[in-house]
DNA sequence: TCACCGCGAGTTGCATGCAAGGTGCGGCGG
DNA sequence: CCGCCGCACCTTGCATGCAACTCGCGGTGA
C-alpha cells in the first residue's frame, strides 16, 4: 500500500508517532525550529517551551536529545542546547554526501538486483511522474510524494539497513532532503528544465539497474543529487523561492 | 596535541563525559550489550538496571534511548527497547558502507587539499605505524590508536561535518569500526601479509591525496575498508578471533 | 572608580510518584 | 478437560520536586 500523501508546507520530514507528548514535542519543537522561531546559534532552555507546548519537561527534553541527534540543534559541551547553524558550506556537502549516499543506494540495486518486480515499481513511477507534465502549483506537491517514493524503493532494492539509516540521517536535515529542492515553475522560472533533468536521471537510473550497470547506477545516481545544488544556487539569489526551503533560517549565507 | 591512547580491551569507542549519570548509565548498558550479557533480540527493561547500575530510571532511560539512536538497540513500536541482533549480511553491509564513506572522504581530502600540514601528519602517522614491524600482542593496541588517528586526520582534510556524523554513526557499531577488526598474530596467523597491506593502502591513500588524485583516492579508500571484511570472514572460523570482536556476540551467525 | 566577592535567579540533572496500558496467569464456566 | 474472561502485576510515559551548578548583578572595600 502506497504511502498517504503528505503534502502539507511542511512536507518531506519524516512521520512519527503523534500519540505520545514526546513525539508531539518532537514535531512543535522541529516546526518552530524551520519557521525560524529561534535566531540561530540561540541557546534552547527547557521551561519556556513548557508554556509553549503545555506539557511537562520531561517529553520536551526527550525531544531536544533527539532534535540534537538529527543535527537540528547543538548539545552544548557541558549543557542545554543551542540552535544549530548552517554555513552554506555545510548544506552544499550535505547534498553532496546524499548523492554519494544515493549512488551507493543505485549501485548496490544494481549488483543484487533480482527479479522484475522493483523495477516495475519504479518504472511506474517514472510513468506517472513524466505524467504530470510540468512543475505547476498543483502538481509539485504530488512530484515531490513520487520522487520520494522511487528514490526510497531503490533504497529498498539496494537491501542495506545501514545505507537506510546513513541516508535517513541525511534527510534529516531538511534542507538536504531530496524534495527540498523542488519549486513551482511559479517560483522559480526555470524549474521545467530542472525537472525534464531529473526525469532523465530517474530513466537512466532505471536502465542501469535493470542492466545491472553498477557503475553507472552509482554515477547517475551522485549527478542526480548535484541538480539539488544547482537548484540550490539559482534559488539563493531569489528570495521567494529561498523562503520556501525548510529550515532555511538555520542557513547562514554570510558564512561560507 | 595527539589523543591519549585508549587501549583498553573495548578500545575503538569514542570517549564520552564521565562526570552524569546518564554517561555513566550509557556507557555501563554499552559495555553489558558489547559483552553479551543480554541475549541478541531480548528485551531489555528499565528496572532491573536501575539494581544494576545503582541508579534512578531517568539516566538509564536516556542511556536507552542513545543506544537505540546508535542502533545497538531496536526501539520497539509500542514501546520498550530490546537487544539489537546483526545479520551477518549486515555487518558486512555496514563495512561495505563505511568503505564507500572513507573513500569519499579522502576523495574530498585531495579535491580540498591545501598545505602541506595535514599531508606530513599523515605521513608522520604511516611512518609510526611502519615502524611497529608487526602486530604482536604488545604493539597491536597501539597500531589502532595510529590508525584510527590516520582516518580522523583525513576526515579533517576533508572539511565535511556531514560526513564526519555519518561515518560517526557506522562506526559506532562496534564491529564495523576501523579497529574491529585488527588481531595479533597469536590470534590470527596472517594478520602480518594484512598489516603489509593496510600500510600499503595507507601510503597511497598519502600519495593520491598529495597529487589530488582524488578518483584514485576514492577508490583506495573503499577497498582498504574490504579488508576489514575479508579479516572478518577469516575471523569467522576462528572462535578465539570471533570472542574478541566487542559485540561480537550481537551477531546471529546463522542468518544470512 | 575599579575590582572582587557573594548572593540570587534561572536552569538543568536526577529521583520519585502516579497513572495508564499491556501481558500473562489463574479461575471459572461451558 | 478445554477455552475464555478478568484481574493483578509489571512496565513504561509523564509530571513534579529537589538539589546542584552557573552566570550575572549589585554591593562593598580598597
Amino acid at each position: 500500500m502506497p504511502k498517504p500523501s503528505q503534502a502539507s508546507e511542511l512536507r518531506a520530514l519524516p512521520a512519527v508517532d503523534v500519540n505520545s507528548q514526546t513525539a508531539r514535542a518532537f514535531i512543535g519543537i522541529r516546526e518552530l525550529l524551520l519557521h525560524g522561531a529561534f535566531a540561530r546559534g540561540e541557546r534552547i532552555s527547557e521551561l519556556p517551551l513548557v508554556a509553549r507546548l503545555g506539557m511537562s519537561r520531561t517529553p520536551i527534553r526527550l525531544a531536544l536529545e533527539r532534535l540534537a541527534h538529527i543535527g537540528l540543534l547543538d548539545a552544548g559541551a557541558t549543557s542545554g542546547f543551542t540552535v544549530r547553524e548552517f554555513a552554506l558550506r555545510e548544506v552544499l556537502d550535505a547534498i553532496e554526501l546524499r548523492g554519494v549516499l544515493e549512488g551507493t543506494a543505485a549501485r548496490l540495486a544494481a549488483e543484487r538486483l533480482s527479479g522484475e518486480a522493483g523495477l516495475d515499481a519504479l518504472r511506474r513511477y517514472c510513468d506517472d511522474m513524466e505524467a504530470l507534465d510540468g512543475l505547476t502549483i498543483h502538481t509539485f506537491a504530488r512530484y515531490m510524494d513520487l520522487n520520494g517514493s522511487f528514490h526510497l524503493r531503490i533504497l529498498d532494492m539496494a537491501g542495506s539497513e545501514m545505507l537506510r539509516r546513513a541516508l535517513q540521517q541525511v534527510n534529516s536535515l531538511p534542507f538536504a532532503s531530496p524534495s527540498a529542492m523542488v519549486f513551482p515553475t511559479s517560483i522559480l522560472p526555470r524549474s521545467g528544465e530542472t525537472l525534464a533533468i531529473a526525469l532523465e536521471h530517474h530513466r537512466a537510473l532505471v536502465e542501469a539497474i535493470a542492466r545491472r550497470q553498477s557503475t553507472r547506477a552509482e554515477s547517475v545516481g551522485r549527478e542526480h543529487a548535484y541538480l539539488a545544488r544547482r537548484v540550490l544556487e539559482v534559488a539563493l539569489s531569489n528570495t521567494d523561492a529561498l523562503r520556501r526551503v525548510p529550515g532555511g533560517s538555520l542557513i547562514d549565507l554570510s558564512r561560507r
